[in-house]
RNA sequence: GGCGAGGUAGCUCAGUGGCAGAGCAAGCGGCUCAUAAUCGCUCGGUCGUGGGUUCAAAUCCCACUCUCGCCA
């Protein structure tokens, strides 16, 4: 029976490309999961955007002299190619800058405006009289009312490291243009966590079975600890939703509780378009969700999003379209990462202290990339890129272990064979031929485990360790020297290795998709082991977005290979570059290099 | 400042009360199908620091220290 599995991946921010430990931190073990559930006959929709709208995009915007648009798009341009790039499959990416999203995000609002958790209260707030508007609190700088520090942002002071209450700041600035500020009165909306506080730590106690402990700690730790507050959720912008309350003209949804609800709206915004049905995974008590975000964002996707889905309680169909009220499917597992740094310092994209993604791609293949970000992905702690370890892993691990099996193998058989694979009689397999199809068989439960519980790390190094096997057994069972004095015992060993070589095929195909394919093909298979992504202009009120698309494979493979004797093979290849090592050096001189 | 996570072999990391582990690197040996790839063996650690609990602590408790994150 299918199940239906929502991967739900963080939303990039349209100020800033995509650099590695954005790729590793969320849309890469999104991607991997998503594959896994895919290749298995599982329902899958893999969904994210743009986050688009929030003040620094429109100081960007100001500082480069461009329409707030142009920003958002320049970004959401890139951000395509990056996925397509490496094979992030997302069924839907689009952007908080649609008409679908505004609706959604305010039919939650009203919602939960009718449900009773939301409140006004007025505050005072830095008002910048020369550019007419308010600022953010991290737009005001000025002088530290505990320690003296010159240079504070009002809310909070980076030399004694206190949060300060904005509105006590001395000698105010804006860090926008250099004028003073003034404080002035204004009001805002507030969702009443508090009041859903229990509901949200019953539903962490539910999940603390499989929830990572740095998660659980910075969410029902932290709630144990100080409990939540009320939150504002609007602010005085006009980049961003409007606020659908009379009488609120010039005040927007606060950037943090619209972003969220993206997960929502990109579900329903597939839907119309594909035809397909958002309620599968959003009205499904069955359907599991699974959110990859980096460990900035655990607040809002265990609290804050929970909170606001159970706030909605039935309500928000009803307000969105008239149907019938359902409730909302409450989030499964949140696999947050920590975060990789670049030669143990952290990365920086204002310092090009970063490895850019799109620029990485023009020099190396995604696979080699996808493979180091995952045998080096931040689970559990901070990890760090360190460029000789690059090198070194995919010389020594990738293309040795496992690339270089794929090919001795291939290459035998394709020359002692004429281009097939032996012609054999299952029935004469020997012992330890049994035994090692059926170690590789063991995989698909044993990896199949690991990419359930999202141990991305752990599930690459069991695959790993398998092919580790198949080199093992070669060795033992020495084909070339076999082929010389008995050649049916040679060809039972070649086409042993080779079942063995198309099953990890299939282990390794949701980390490495783009070399796992390509090794289908030497096998011979007609059939794609994956679908194919496109993009879509989508036109709607606010004009035109592109979205990134996915269609399917027809056929699953999560199983074990049936991979038949004499089967004609096509010429294979080597399916990874060994890299020079002077290949460290010229990247390490490229860093930091503004 | 409060809260959370982390600090284990040269490197990257597993390991939550019972003889300190894996991969890579390094050293030695085997093989020659394969991208000089592979297979076996060996070397390698005061588990951040200082106390405490326990027959027994990397693991539990206290204090300190360094790194990262959040204060929504």
């Amino acid at each position: 029976m299918p199940e239906n599995i929502l991967i739900a991946i963080a939303w990039p921010y349209a100020n800033a490309e995509i650099h590695v430990g954005n790729i590793t931190g969320s849309h890469l073990p999104g991607d991997i999961v998503a594959r896994y559930h895919r290749l298995k006959g599982n329902r899958v929709l893999m969904v994210s955007g743009t986050d688009s709208h929030g003040t620094p995009v429109t100081i960007r915007a100001d500082a480069e002299n461009l329409p707030v648009e142009a920003v958002y798009k320049k970004f959401h341009a890139s951000f395509l190619e990056v996925f397509q790039g490496y094979g992030i499959t997302y069924d839907l990416f689009t952007s908080t800058h649609t008409a679908n999203h505004f609706r959604v995000s305010q039919s939650i609002f009203l919602a939960l405006k009718e449900n009773g958790f939301l409140f006004t209260q007025k505050s005072m707030q830095w008002f910048s009289p020369a550019a007419g508007k308010f600022l953010p609190d991290r737009y005001v700088e000025g002088t530290c009312y505990l320690c003296g520090y010159e240079g504070a942002r009002s809310d909070q002071c980076d030399k004694c490291g206190n949060v300060l209450e904005p509105e006590k700041l001395l000698n105010p600035r804006s860090k926008v243009d250099g004028s003073t500020p003034e404080l002035r009165e204004t009001e805002h909306f507030y969702i009443d966590l508090s009041k859903l506080e229990p509901r949200v730590v019953e539903f962490l106690k539910e999940r603390s079975d499989h929830m990572r402990e740095t998660v659980l700690g910075e969410s029902l730790g932290k709630i144990t600890a100080e409990g939540l507050k009320p939150r504002p959720i609007t602010r005085d912008l006009d980049w961003g939703i409007p606020v659908p309350v009379e009488g609120w003209d010039g005040k927007c949804l606060y950037v943090w509780f619209e972003a969220v609800i993206g997960y929502l709206s990109a579900a329903i915004e597939w839907s119309s378009i594909s035809g397909g049905e958002w309620k599968d995974w959003w009205s499904n008590p069955a359907a599991r969700q699974y959110y990859f975000i980096g460990k900035d964002n655990i607040f809002f996707h265990t609290s804050l999003w929970p909170a606001e889905l159970m706030g909605v309680g039935q309500q928000f169909a009803e307000i969105f379209s008239g149907e019938p009220g359902v409730s909302l499917t409450l989030p499964h597992d949140v696999p947050a990462n920590q975060f990789m740094n670049l030669q143990g310092q952290k990365i920086s994209g204002s310092r090009n202290w970063a490895v850019w993604g799109r620029d990485a791609l023009t020099r190396y293949d995604p696979d080699a990339i996808r493979y180091y970000l995952t045998v080096n992905m931040p689970e559990n702690k901070d990890s760090d890129w360190d460029w000789d370890d690059f090198v070194a892993r995919n010389n020594g691990e990738l293309v040795a272990t496992w690339g270089n099996l794929a090919n001795r193998v291939l290459s035998f058989s394709f020359k002692q064979w004429e281009g097939h694979a032996p012609t054999i009689d299952p029935a004469n397999l020997r012992e330890a031929d049994r035994a090692l199809l059926a170690a590789i068989e063991a995989g698909f439960a044993s990896v199949g485990g690991l990419l359930e519980a999202v141990k991305l790390r752990d599930a690459l190094r069991e695959a790993f360790h398998l092919a580790t096997e198949v080199n093992r057994y070669l060795d033992a069972n020495a084909p070339w020297t076999a082929i010389k004095t008995d050649r049916d015992s040679a060809a039972l060993t070649i086409f042993t290795a080779l079942k063995a070589i198309d099953s990890l095929k299939v282990l390794f195909a949701p980390f490495l998709p783009f070399t796992s394919a390509r090794l289908h093909g030497f096998f011979g298979y007609t059939s794609p082991l994956f679908g194919e992504q496109f993009t879509q202009e989508i036109p709607d009120a606010l004009g035109t977005h592109t979205g990134l698309r996915y269609r399917p494979a027809s056929e699953t493979w999560w199983r074990p290979s049936d991979f038949q004797p004499g089967a004609l093979l096509n010429p294979p290849a080597p399916l990874f570059k060994k890299l020079d090592e002077k290949v460290a050096e010229e990247e390490m001189a490229r860093l930091g290099k503004v």
